[in-house]
Parts: C-alpha cells; sequence; structure tokens
DNA sequence: TATGGGTAGACAACCAGGTTGTCGACCCCG
DNA sequence: CGGGGTCGACAACCTGGTTGTCTACCCATA
C-alpha cells in the first residue's frame, strides 16, 4: 500500500478556497485590531452591516443570517459590549428592542470596508486586476446556486464543523 | 447618510472565497453521509489523512493541524468512536499511543479524494478546464506566503470567529 | 544507580457560538 | 375582551476549541 498519498486535486482546490479567506479576513482583522478595533471578528462586521441595512431586531438579524434569533441575540450583546450598536425599546412597539448603529459602529464599517478592498487591491497588483476579475466572475458563477451571500457565514459554524 | 452602503468588493470577494470552499464540502460530505459515511466532518478527512502521513501520535497530529494536544486528542476520539482510527500503546515507549487508520478509514479517506476531484471535475465542466487551472494557480500564487495547507484548517475555528 | 528534566497523554474547567425549548410580555384581530 | 402569533429573555445543552495540572514514562547525567 502507498503511503504518502497524494492529496486529492479537489480537496487541494477546496483548501485553497479557504486560505484565501483565511487569508483576507486575517489581514483585516489584524488591521482592524491595530486601528483601535480590537475583539472584532470579521462575523461582527457582516452582522452590523446586516443591521444596518434594515435587520434592526434580533429576530430579523436572525433571520437574515439564517441563524436562531438566541444566536443573533448573541451576535448583538457583543456588539453592544463592543460599542458598536445601541438598543432601545421601540415607542410603538413595547415587545422589540430596536437596534442601532453607533458612530464608532460606522466607523469600523467602513474601516473594514476599505481594508477589505485594500487587500482585493494588493491582489489585483499581484496576479493582474484582469485575472484577479475573472477569478472572481468564475467564482461567482459557480457558486451562483447557493446563498453565497451574508447567510452563508450563518452556516460557517456548522460547515467548519464539517469542513475543518 | 446614505443607507444600503454597497459591500465592499473586497469584502465579496472573501465571500465568494468562503462560498465556494462551503460549496465543494457541503457537497462531500453529503455524499460520503449517503454512502456510509455519516457523522464525519470535513475535518476528519483532513486529520485523517495528516494521521496516515506519519502524524501518528495524539501530540504530534496536534502540532500538525496547528492545534493543542487536547484538541487532537478530541478529534482522535471522534476518529475512534467512527471507526476510522485504532489506537494502541506504542512497545518501545510506553507513553505514547500510536494511532492507525483502519481499512474503513481508508475506504473513507479514497472516497472523499475521489468526491473531492469529482466536484472539482464538474466545476471545470462548468467553466472550462484552463478556468479553473488558471483560478487555482492564481489562489495558490496568492497564499503561498501562508500556510495554506492542512495547517491551515486548525486555524478555521477561530478564524471563523473572526470570519463569521 | 539515583535523580531530575522533558514529553505523552488524561482530566478538568472554561469559553465562544451555535442549538432547542419554554416563558412572560405584548400586539392585534375577530 | 379574549386568544393566537411574535418578540426577546433565559436555561440547558452541544461542539470544538483553549489553558492548566497531573501522572507515567523516557533518558541523560552526576
Amino acid at each position: 500500500m502507498m503511503r504518502l498519498m497524494a492529496r486529492s486535486s479537489g480537496a487541494e482546490l477546496a483548501l485553497l478556497l479557504l486560505g484565501g479567506f483565511q487569508s483576507m479576513v486575517d489581514d483585516v482583522v489584524g488591521e482592524l485590531a491595530s486601528r483601535g478595533h480590537e475583539g472584532v471578528r470579521a462575523s461582527h462586521e457582516f452582522a452590523l452591516r446586516a443591521i444596518e441595512e434594515g435587520a434592526d431586531t434580533a429576530t430579523e438579524l436572525g433571520r437574515r443570517l439564517s441563524v436562531s434569533k438566541q444566536a443573533a441575540a448573541k451576535t448583538i450583546a457583543a456588539l453592544e459590549r463592543l460599542g458598536y450598536v445601541e438598543r432601545e425599546t421601540d415607542p410603538s412597539d413595547a415587545r422589540v428592542k430596536r437596534l442601532r448603529v453607533t458612530a464608532r459602529g460606522h466607523d469600523m464599517m467602513t474601516l473594514g470596508a476599505t481594508l477589505f478592498t485594500e487587500v482585493r487591491d494588493r491582489w489585483a497588483a499581484q496576479i493582474g486586476a484582469e485575472q484577479l476579475d475573472a477569478l472572481e466572475a468564475h467564482l461567482a458563477q459557480l457558486t451562483k446556486n447557493r446563498s453565497a451571500g451574508t447567510e452563508g457565514l450563518a452556516r460557517l459554524g456548522e460547515d467548519l464543523g464539517e469542513a475543518i
């Protein structure tokens, strides 16, 4: 029996995709930390963006992120602790706690977006803008039948379990 | 202030990479489950491969996976429970429990590798083999300075935390 | 030969981020 | 005015990591 069986080319590709993702995220999160946003995780950025885009209650955030409302509530608690969102009871419906992204939250979102784009620009410089555009387009095509948006993030835990 | 701020193109790319990874893994794990390997996670496949390639003790597996030996021990326990590895005390060093991949373990690894490759082949059919090769080559180039191998997997939890 | 330093693995406590289930408060419709 | 559905809180639990501590063991050296 042969030892050291070659890693399948498919698995290689999966690892490469994961590595690319990790690389970007590590970079952005690290830079974010060094610019006054310690403790933030990429998930926070995505959740914050969802809130800003209208998911301004725990239940709705859970829906957008494809996660239970309890899980969303935990994320919100973290966001609140870090000063990125504020909660206040909706005057027109005493059941709901309305979420509002704070100024610091907006700062973080903006900086995060910028940092992500900077990484992408660096990549473009490295392999050529056309190549990177093509890579992105192909990836979009290959995953277009699945929910590749922010919702996908929610299933990361699950997929990670499966994936790591 | 404008609402609905566009997602940064960089973040978009990160999400695409993650989506691609998830897509492959979901596919493979699902197929594995339907072929007699229920309960296996992609991490198991990677850990098993590391064991087969020589990381045949808990401590060494931890090293390869960039994870604590305790975490490696938990993975090994899962692998053992699923019947993919066996442990026995090393006759020449009573401290170590030597790991051995079982026949079923080899089956799973082989099938997993095949399934990953099949997904890759499907992708090649979808966007063209040259395009996929180029995508892979570019990704490899972009991540070549980081440990893009199996070790990266271990940090998934961490990165996920950061990333989701 | 005794002893002590380093290593392997077991065990416990803990944490993060998910899950489900239950509950009280509340809205709104009939 | 009463009841069904929704919101958020709380509790218990799971998974897959972490650190710290402990015992058993190997090995080198005084």
